[in-house]
DNA sequence: GTTGGTGCAAACGCTTTGCATCCAT
DNA sequence: ATGGATGCAAAGCGTTTGCACCAAC
């Protein structure tokens, strides 16, 4: 049984991966990552503003930008291309995956097991070129929104 | 065998493709997909511009976005997320396929099969969730890169 | 001749930056 | 106390749009 994403570290660990890379743990950068983990959907950088705006009012916009540039340096979140191209984040998962997003809600669903491996392999054999990354994600519609 | 793709149209069939849309065959839109075809790579924005206005002097930037969006409508070119988020654009593959995208030279290497299919059924079958698109790229170094 | 396409420039929206101030350490 | 982080506003940059003219049909 896997752990559900969201509830990965405590503040105290919080604290300590900001100390590891001597940055600072402001109040704006924890409201950023409490807004994500608690929509647990991708979020564009606009809503995420409204959000840490009500959380923690007086929060400027380039806060926002500059904490999720920090965040995802961290790995603490993840940004992805919607299909409109809109940048958004969501809270990181734990390991090698890759996001379900549904397409209605817009809430990130899942995360389903990185299916690469093997086809990196297979290609590196077949044709000689070595991956190195790959970005993937999935659309769909979840339970709750087929009704 | 398949056939290597940047050949799969001649100019008849070009015409005959805007024609069945309603959409005209202008020179802008047959250089900016010529310029992709002989480069065989994922363009940006400003390359494609700055390649077209080679071939077709006087075309405006802006004709180059509209072009490329007739083009993608009509599945003639496909758009690509870089990893730096900048947008770009190469000739699009003959079935469903995913781009290997080589981190030197920005090359389209080869287009991976769909490893995806199998994996949409397992995760509908598994967690009800319908499965309705998803976006895959892969990054890696070609053979000669990798000299 | 009609209709859609083009070129130019202005407008637009998202993102970044400069700088004085503030606050976590 | 000190250096990194913030807030604000201005600048920057990629992209879109309005409009008069042009060219494909």
């Amino acid at each position: 049984m896997k752990t559900k994403s969201g509830g990965r570290e405590n503040s105290e660990d919080l604290r300590a991966i900001f100390h590891a890379k001597r940055l600072k743990c402001t109040p704006q950068r924890l409201a950023v990552l409490k807004v994500l983990k608690e929509s647990g959907a991708y979020l564009s950088i606009n809503m995420l503003d409204k959000k840490v705006k009500e959380m923690l009012p007086g929060t400027g916009l380039a806060t926002v930008y500059r904490a999720l540039e920090t965040l995802e340096e961290l790995g603490l979140v993840a940004k992805v291309h919607l299909e409109d191209g809109c940048h958004s984040y969501a809270v990181a998962p734990e390991g090698h995956m890759h996001p379900i997003v549904c397409t209605e809600c817009n809430k990130v669903i899942d995360f389903a097991e990185c299916p690469l491996g093997e086809l990196s392999e297979k290609l590196t054999q077949d044709t000689g070129i070595v991956i190195q990354n790959h970005f993937l994600q999935l659309f769909g519609k979840c339970r709750e929104c087929q009704a």
